[in-house]
DNA sequence: CCCACACATGCGAATAATTCTAATTTGCTT
DNA sequence: AAGCAAATTAGAATTATTCGCATGTGTGGG
Protein backbone atom coordinates (compact mmCIF):
# COMPACT_ATOMS: atom_id res chain seq x y z
CA UNK A 1 0.00 0.00 0.00
CA UNK A 2 2.12 2.47 -1.30
CA UNK A 3 1.51 7.16 -1.01
CA UNK A 4 -0.23 7.12 -4.44
CA UNK A 5 -2.53 3.80 -3.21
CA UNK A 6 -4.05 5.67 -0.74
CA UNK A 7 -4.59 8.70 -2.66
CA UNK A 8 -6.03 6.67 -5.23
CA UNK A 9 -8.73 5.02 -2.91
CA UNK A 10 -9.28 8.53 -1.18
CA UNK A 11 -10.55 9.77 -4.08
CA UNK A 12 -12.55 7.23 -4.50
CA UNK A 13 -10.99 5.53 -8.02
CA UNK A 14 -9.51 1.86 -8.30
CA UNK A 15 -5.75 1.03 -7.56
CA UNK A 16 -4.64 0.23 -11.22
CA UNK A 17 -1.45 0.31 -13.13
CA UNK A 18 -1.53 2.69 -15.45
CA UNK A 19 -3.23 5.79 -12.71
CA UNK A 20 -0.53 4.53 -10.12
CA UNK A 21 2.24 5.18 -12.49
CA UNK A 22 0.79 8.42 -14.42
CA UNK A 23 0.40 9.65 -10.58
CA UNK A 24 4.13 8.74 -9.70
CA UNK A 25 5.24 10.64 -13.12
CA UNK A 26 3.46 13.94 -12.33
CA UNK A 27 4.68 13.26 -9.06
CA UNK A 28 8.27 12.83 -10.19
CA UNK A 29 8.14 16.42 -11.31
CA UNK A 30 10.72 15.58 -13.63
CA UNK A 31 8.83 18.12 -15.96
CA UNK A 32 6.21 20.36 -14.64
CA UNK A 33 3.25 20.77 -16.89
CA UNK A 34 3.39 18.00 -18.92
CA UNK A 35 1.26 17.36 -21.83
CA UNK A 36 -0.66 14.10 -22.39
CA UNK A 37 1.79 13.11 -24.93
CA UNK A 38 4.61 13.96 -22.52
CA UNK A 39 3.27 11.86 -20.01
CA UNK A 40 2.45 8.53 -22.89
CA UNK A 41 6.23 8.89 -24.16
CA UNK A 42 7.25 8.34 -20.02
CA UNK A 43 5.25 5.75 -19.58
CA UNK A 44 6.06 3.56 -22.79
CA UNK A 45 9.89 4.69 -21.95
CA UNK A 46 9.79 3.06 -18.52
CA UNK A 47 8.48 0.02 -20.23
CA UNK A 48 4.66 0.20 -19.78
CA UNK A 49 2.01 -0.64 -21.89
CA UNK A 50 -0.41 1.76 -21.82
CA UNK A 51 -2.68 3.02 -24.35
CA UNK A 52 -3.09 6.93 -25.12
CA UNK A 53 -6.52 7.44 -24.62
CA UNK A 54 -5.81 5.70 -20.85
CA UNK A 55 -3.58 8.63 -20.34
CA UNK A 56 -6.64 11.35 -21.27
CA UNK A 57 -8.94 9.12 -19.67
CA UNK A 58 -6.93 8.98 -16.20
CA UNK A 59 -5.69 12.70 -16.49
CA UNK A 60 -9.62 13.74 -16.82
CA UNK A 61 -10.39 11.45 -13.80
CA UNK A 62 -7.49 13.27 -11.85
CA UNK A 63 -8.45 16.56 -12.92
CA UNK A 64 -12.07 15.78 -11.63
CA UNK A 65 -11.06 14.55 -8.30
CA UNK A 66 -9.21 17.56 -7.82
CA UNK A 67 -5.71 15.72 -7.69
CA UNK A 68 -4.04 17.82 -10.96
CA UNK A 69 -4.88 20.45 -12.51
CA UNK A 70 -4.81 21.69 -16.63
CA UNK A 71 -3.91 24.23 -18.46
CA UNK A 72 -4.41 25.57 -21.83
CA UNK A 73 -1.33 27.54 -22.84
CA UNK A 74 -2.09 29.79 -26.09
CA UNK A 75 -3.36 27.21 -28.80
CA UNK A 76 -0.85 24.72 -27.87
CA UNK A 77 -1.81 21.15 -26.27
CA UNK A 78 -3.21 20.87 -22.72
CA UNK A 79 -0.98 20.41 -19.91
CA UNK A 80 -0.97 18.71 -16.91
CA UNK A 81 0.40 19.65 -13.03
CA UNK A 82 -0.07 17.91 -9.66
CA UNK A 83 -2.19 20.42 -7.05
CA UNK A 84 -0.54 21.41 -4.32
CA UNK A 85 -2.93 23.76 -3.42
CA UNK A 86 -1.39 26.41 -3.64
CA UNK A 87 -2.82 28.55 -6.43
CA UNK A 88 -0.95 30.26 -9.07
CA UNK A 89 -0.62 31.85 -12.53
CA UNK A 90 1.88 30.73 -15.64
CA UNK A 91 4.19 32.83 -17.21
CA UNK A 92 5.47 31.71 -20.52
CA UNK A 93 8.72 32.86 -22.22
CA UNK A 94 7.50 33.51 -25.74
CA UNK A 95 11.43 32.77 -26.92
CA UNK A 96 12.23 29.64 -24.88
CA UNK A 97 9.18 28.22 -23.98
CA UNK A 98 10.16 28.14 -20.11
CA UNK A 99 6.74 28.52 -17.61
CA UNK A 100 7.26 30.49 -15.05
CA UNK A 101 4.69 30.17 -11.91
CA UNK A 102 3.82 33.15 -9.84
CA UNK A 103 0.87 34.30 -7.52
CA UNK A 104 -0.20 37.33 -6.47
CA UNK A 105 -2.78 38.49 -4.14
CA UNK A 106 -3.27 41.68 -5.10
CA UNK A 107 -4.65 40.56 -8.59
CA UNK A 108 -6.60 37.80 -7.04
CA UNK A 109 -8.36 40.24 -5.14
CA UNK A 110 -8.60 42.70 -7.94
CA UNK A 111 -10.61 39.68 -9.98
CA UNK A 112 -13.16 39.13 -7.45
CA UNK A 113 -13.71 43.09 -7.18
CA UNK A 114 -14.43 43.00 -10.79
CA UNK A 115 -16.64 39.97 -10.96
CA UNK A 116 -18.72 41.27 -8.10
CA UNK A 117 -18.86 44.78 -9.64
CA UNK A 118 -20.77 43.06 -12.57
CA UNK A 119 -23.27 41.01 -10.56
CA UNK A 120 -21.49 37.49 -10.63
CA UNK A 121 -19.67 35.15 -8.06
CA UNK A 122 -15.96 34.62 -9.71
CA UNK A 123 -15.79 30.30 -9.70
CA UNK A 124 -12.29 30.54 -11.46
CA UNK A 125 -9.94 32.29 -13.82
CA UNK A 126 -7.24 31.21 -16.20
CA UNK A 127 -4.23 34.01 -16.28
CA UNK A 128 -1.18 33.68 -18.37
CA UNK A 129 1.50 36.08 -19.16
CA UNK A 130 3.46 36.27 -22.32
CA UNK A 131 6.70 37.40 -21.95
CA UNK A 132 10.73 37.89 -23.03
CA UNK A 133 14.09 38.45 -21.76
CA UNK A 134 14.75 41.60 -20.75
CA UNK A 135 16.42 43.05 -23.80
CA UNK B 1 -13.15 52.19 -52.88
CA UNK B 2 -15.46 51.14 -49.69
CA UNK B 3 -13.88 51.78 -46.47
CA UNK B 4 -13.34 47.68 -46.14
CA UNK B 5 -11.22 48.11 -48.97
CA UNK B 6 -8.93 51.00 -47.79
CA UNK B 7 -8.32 48.82 -44.57
CA UNK B 8 -7.01 46.38 -46.36
CA UNK B 9 -5.11 47.91 -48.34
CA UNK B 10 -3.39 49.68 -45.39
CA UNK B 11 -1.88 46.41 -43.76
CA UNK B 12 -0.88 45.77 -47.33
CA UNK B 13 -3.50 43.18 -47.93
CA UNK B 14 -4.71 42.52 -51.60
CA UNK B 15 -7.85 43.43 -51.83
CA UNK B 16 -10.54 39.66 -52.67
CA UNK B 17 -13.86 39.30 -51.77
CA UNK B 18 -13.21 36.86 -49.29
CA UNK B 19 -11.39 39.64 -47.74
CA UNK B 20 -14.03 41.98 -47.74
CA UNK B 21 -16.34 39.24 -46.80
CA UNK B 22 -15.10 38.37 -43.33
CA UNK B 23 -13.67 41.87 -42.49
CA UNK B 24 -17.68 43.34 -42.66
CA UNK B 25 -18.92 40.48 -41.51
CA UNK B 26 -16.62 41.38 -38.48
CA UNK B 27 -17.67 44.71 -38.25
CA UNK B 28 -21.01 43.82 -38.74
CA UNK B 29 -20.80 42.69 -34.98
CA UNK B 30 -24.09 40.98 -35.16
CA UNK B 31 -22.15 38.69 -33.22
CA UNK B 32 -18.96 39.57 -31.49
CA UNK B 33 -16.50 37.00 -30.50
CA UNK B 34 -17.67 34.73 -33.57
CA UNK B 35 -15.64 31.29 -34.32
CA UNK B 36 -14.10 30.28 -38.01
CA UNK B 37 -17.24 28.20 -37.80
CA UNK B 38 -19.37 30.74 -37.29
CA UNK B 39 -18.31 33.21 -40.54
CA UNK B 40 -17.79 30.74 -42.51
CA UNK B 41 -21.40 29.76 -41.99
CA UNK B 42 -22.22 33.33 -42.55
CA UNK B 43 -20.47 33.59 -45.31
CA UNK B 44 -22.65 30.71 -46.86
CA UNK B 45 -25.78 31.67 -45.37
CA UNK B 46 -25.21 35.14 -47.85
CA UNK B 47 -24.50 33.02 -50.67
CA UNK B 48 -20.87 33.38 -50.64
CA UNK B 49 -18.67 30.72 -51.75
CA UNK B 50 -15.61 30.80 -49.16
CA UNK B 51 -13.54 27.87 -48.34
CA UNK B 52 -12.93 27.07 -44.89
CA UNK B 53 -9.69 27.09 -45.31
CA UNK B 54 -9.93 30.46 -46.50
CA UNK B 55 -11.50 31.43 -43.45
CA UNK B 56 -8.70 30.42 -41.66
CA UNK B 57 -5.72 31.59 -43.42
CA UNK B 58 -7.38 35.88 -43.74
CA UNK B 59 -8.35 35.26 -39.97
CA UNK B 60 -4.49 34.54 -39.39
CA UNK B 61 -3.80 37.78 -41.57
CA UNK B 62 -6.31 39.75 -40.32
CA UNK B 63 -4.41 39.10 -36.70
CA UNK B 64 -0.88 38.97 -38.07
CA UNK B 65 -1.72 42.68 -39.78
CA UNK B 66 -3.59 44.05 -36.39
CA UNK B 67 -6.85 43.94 -37.81
CA UNK B 68 -8.73 41.37 -35.21
CA UNK B 69 -7.55 39.87 -31.90
CA UNK B 70 -7.83 35.57 -31.47
CA UNK B 71 -9.11 34.41 -28.15
CA UNK B 72 -9.03 30.90 -26.65
CA UNK B 73 -11.33 30.66 -23.91
CA UNK B 74 -11.16 27.35 -22.18
CA UNK B 75 -11.07 24.24 -24.59
CA UNK B 76 -13.47 25.67 -27.24
CA UNK B 77 -12.94 26.78 -30.45
CA UNK B 78 -10.81 29.93 -31.37
CA UNK B 79 -13.01 33.47 -31.34
CA UNK B 80 -12.14 36.49 -33.50
CA UNK B 81 -13.17 39.93 -32.86
CA UNK B 82 -12.53 43.27 -34.31
CA UNK B 83 -9.71 45.20 -32.84
CA UNK B 84 -10.96 48.44 -31.56
CA UNK B 85 -7.56 49.52 -30.18
CA UNK B 86 -9.36 49.68 -26.70
CA UNK B 87 -7.97 46.31 -24.94
CA UNK B 88 -10.14 44.32 -22.66
CA UNK B 89 -10.19 41.11 -21.18
CA UNK B 90 -12.99 38.62 -20.72
CA UNK B 91 -15.41 37.47 -18.15
CA UNK B 92 -17.59 34.15 -19.17
CA UNK B 93 -20.74 32.76 -17.45
CA UNK B 94 -20.70 29.26 -16.28
CA UNK B 95 -24.15 29.42 -16.52
CA UNK B 96 -24.80 31.02 -20.05
CA UNK B 97 -22.30 30.86 -21.95
CA UNK B 98 -21.85 35.23 -21.92
CA UNK B 99 -19.18 37.08 -22.61
CA UNK B 100 -18.69 40.08 -21.11
CA UNK B 101 -15.55 42.41 -21.47
CA UNK B 102 -14.21 44.48 -18.94
CA UNK B 103 -10.67 46.53 -18.57
CA UNK B 104 -8.96 47.06 -15.23
CA UNK B 105 -5.53 49.55 -15.45
CA UNK B 106 -4.96 48.00 -12.29
CA UNK B 107 -4.35 44.49 -12.84
CA UNK B 108 -2.52 45.38 -16.33
CA UNK B 109 -0.50 47.36 -13.77
CA UNK B 110 0.19 44.60 -11.62
CA UNK B 111 0.89 42.13 -14.79
CA UNK B 112 3.90 44.56 -15.63
CA UNK B 113 5.45 44.53 -12.63
CA UNK B 114 5.42 40.77 -12.17
CA UNK B 115 7.04 40.39 -15.55
CA UNK B 116 10.00 42.81 -14.86
CA UNK B 117 10.44 41.52 -11.33
CA UNK B 118 11.24 38.15 -12.94
CA UNK B 119 13.54 39.63 -15.65
CA UNK B 120 11.33 39.60 -18.63
CA UNK B 121 9.55 42.22 -20.47
CA UNK B 122 5.53 41.68 -21.01
CA UNK B 123 4.41 40.87 -24.63
CA UNK B 124 0.99 40.09 -23.87
CA UNK B 125 -1.19 38.60 -21.52
CA UNK B 126 -4.96 36.21 -21.48
CA UNK B 127 -7.23 36.53 -19.11
CA UNK B 128 -10.56 35.21 -18.62
CA UNK B 129 -12.65 35.37 -15.33
CA UNK B 130 -15.12 32.46 -15.10
CA UNK B 131 -17.83 33.44 -13.05
CA UNK B 132 -21.63 32.74 -12.26
CA UNK B 133 -24.81 34.49 -11.18
CA UNK B 134 -24.81 35.80 -7.79
CA UNK B 135 -27.46 33.23 -6.11
C1' DC C 1 -10.02 -16.72 -0.02
C1' DC C 2 -12.83 -16.66 -4.06
C1' DC C 3 -16.26 -14.72 -7.37
C1' DA C 4 -19.12 -11.80 -9.65
C1' DC C 5 -19.61 -7.63 -11.67
C1' DA C 6 -18.94 -3.13 -12.17
C1' DC C 7 -15.35 -0.62 -13.58
C1' DA C 8 -10.83 -0.13 -16.49
C1' DT C 9 -8.13 -0.79 -20.30
C1' DG C 10 -6.41 -1.07 -25.12
C1' DC C 11 -7.09 -0.72 -29.70
C1' DG C 12 -8.60 1.51 -33.53
C1' DA C 13 -11.94 4.35 -35.42
C1' DA C 14 -14.28 8.86 -34.92
C1' DT C 15 -14.37 13.83 -34.17
C1' DA C 16 -13.07 18.59 -34.00
C1' DA C 17 -10.18 22.28 -35.11
C1' DT C 18 -6.91 23.73 -37.96
C1' DT C 19 -3.26 23.57 -41.57
C1' DC C 20 -1.24 21.97 -45.79
C1' DT C 21 -1.12 20.68 -50.90
C1' DA C 22 -1.52 21.41 -55.43
C1' DA C 23 -4.12 22.91 -59.13
C1' DT C 24 -6.76 26.91 -60.61
C1' DT C 25 -8.19 31.69 -60.42
C1' DT C 26 -7.74 36.51 -59.49
C1' DG C 27 -5.88 41.16 -58.44
C1' DC C 28 -2.61 44.52 -59.61
C1' DT C 29 1.19 46.57 -62.44
C1' DT C 30 2.48 47.96 -67.00
C1' DA D 1 -5.20 43.65 -72.23
C1' DA D 2 -1.25 40.44 -70.52
C1' DG D 3 1.61 38.48 -67.24
C1' DC D 4 3.05 37.21 -62.78
C1' DA D 5 2.81 36.88 -58.15
C1' DA D 6 -0.35 36.21 -54.74
C1' DA D 7 -4.85 34.25 -53.33
C1' DT D 8 -8.42 30.80 -53.63
C1' DT D 9 -10.47 26.26 -53.74
C1' DA D 10 -11.51 21.47 -52.39
C1' DG D 11 -9.92 17.99 -50.27
C1' DA D 12 -6.30 15.53 -47.95
C1' DA D 13 -3.41 15.70 -43.86
C1' DT D 14 -2.35 16.83 -39.00
C1' DT D 15 -3.01 17.43 -34.27
C1' DA D 16 -5.38 16.82 -30.04
C1' DT D 17 -8.72 14.40 -27.94
C1' DT D 18 -12.70 11.26 -27.30
C1' DC D 19 -15.60 7.19 -28.23
C1' DG D 20 -17.12 2.25 -28.91
C1' DC D 21 -16.46 -2.12 -27.87
C1' DA D 22 -14.42 -6.41 -26.75
C1' DT D 23 -11.47 -8.02 -23.18
C1' DG D 24 -9.25 -7.83 -18.75
C1' DT D 25 -9.03 -6.79 -13.65
C1' DG D 26 -9.60 -4.70 -8.73
C1' DT D 27 -12.67 -5.18 -4.82
C1' DG D 28 -16.53 -5.95 -1.56
C1' DG D 29 -19.65 -9.68 -0.08
C1' DG D 30 -20.02 -14.20 1.01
Amino acid sequence: MTLEDQELKKVGLKVTVPRIKILQILESCLNRHMTAEDIYQALRDAGEDVGIATVYRVLTQFEAAGLIERHNFDNGPAVYEIDRGEHHDHMVCTETGKVIEFHDAEIEKLQERIATKNGYQLVGHNLVLYVKPLA
